[in-house]
DNA sequence: TTTCAATTCGACCGAGTGGTCCAAAATTGA
DNA sequence: TCAATTTTGGACCACTCGGTCGAATTGAAA
């Protein structure tokens, strides 16, 4: 039952956007009624924020598999630019903004999200002996930047240098898997949330 | 009457949320009653398409400007990293993932911002004899992208890896400011990306 | 001073909000 | 079967929402 609020939550904030994730909409969307939410969560703001528990723990399993690929910049950079996850996020970043409790946990998971990336380039990189110019954390802040951006900028149907821009990171790729390594694939995984943006 | 009620809602906005963005809370801090909103722009919506149109211009104007300095691309990031802008504006693409008329209002204008920054940074370069590695459309997205990471991050509250970013930045700046007459020019921040840095 | 448009106000509408209380069911597990 | 847990239905509270209407008030020009 409480995964099938969140799941309405979910629906309602990323179709309709937070202003409209009131608890009546939700339970609705549930097929419940509006008592239930609060039987189960207390309050619409512990909703929230078990949503986005939630949602922040689904990215951070999809980075540990990025993790674990072995080519794991590049699966961070999928991760990160999946679409679906930055609805989703944009909305909670909004609210965020004035909403303190979900700052600080935005705040917390922004955090692990970066040591995870971090994390996961260095060892990359160390393996391959690759001595990159900008350190790992560079890569990923300027990687989470672009995709951010590029995601944005699609939902807004704008892609005016979106081609050169993932021209540039699919080279910025092949340099990172220079030393001869084998096929992987990484599956497009939907709903990731990226630091919140 | 008309330019303070788009700032009340202006204020509203960056204070509360687009949520809290209702009429009569914004006629409410501009001191009148809420009829007076619909007298002078005939619905909540026409409202706040006109604050965005307003903040649009006004960012219009600071590019323009940034455009004639001298230090051209410096001044942009300083424009395009101004925190006040960056509230305002992520509620505003909030408003517009489920507002039509909002979101084609802001891809117009993303479409003009882009442009200009286009503009100014190849009127530059040129100027200085310098030939990017990095096409001026790619300087105007990776410095976008970077200066929203950088300033949402801040407002959560998180400064990891902030400081090697403004640093990248500043080094980028530097080479862009100095005279294109030696053969190397690999812009830090380009350089490191297309070499796997 | 009159006239007329620009402006403001009070009252109202139907609907929705978060949240609570309670009694009646339905469901479940032992 | 019995008891505990879960879920619903209904009513209620005080409040806010976008929006409308018509009457009252202002202010300036004639």
């Amino acid at each position: 039952m409480r995964v099938k609020l969140l799941d309405a939550a979910e629906a309602v904030l990323r179709e309709e956007g937070y202003a409209a994730a009131s608890v009546r909409r939700i339970a609705n969307k549930a097929g419940i009624t509006h008592q239930a939410v609060f039987y189960y969560f207390g309050s619409q703001e512990e909703l929230l924020l078990a949503l986005y528990r939630r949602s922040a723990d689904q990215h951070l399993e999809r980075l540990q598999d990025a993790l674990n690929s072995d080519r794991p910049i590049r699966a961070i950079w999928d991760v990160v630019r999946d679409p679906g996850a930055t609805g989703l996020g944009l909305e909670i970043m909004a609210l965020a903004n004035h909403n303190d409790a979900v700052r600080a946990e935005i705040a917390e998971y922004a955090e692990k999200f970066r040591a995870l990336e971090v994390a996961a380039i260095e060892k990359h990189l160390a393996d391959r002996g690759i001595t990159p110019r900008l350190s790992p954390q560079m890569v990923s802040i300027l990687t989470n930047a672009l995709a951010r951006l590029l995601v944005q900028e699609s939902v807004l149907g704008i892609t005016t240098g979106h081609e050169e821009a993932e021209a540039l990171v699919e080279a910025s790729f092949a340099h990172f898997e220079s030393r001869g390594e084998s096929e992987s694939h990484v599956e497009p995984v939907v709903g990731a949330l990226s630091e919140g943006g």
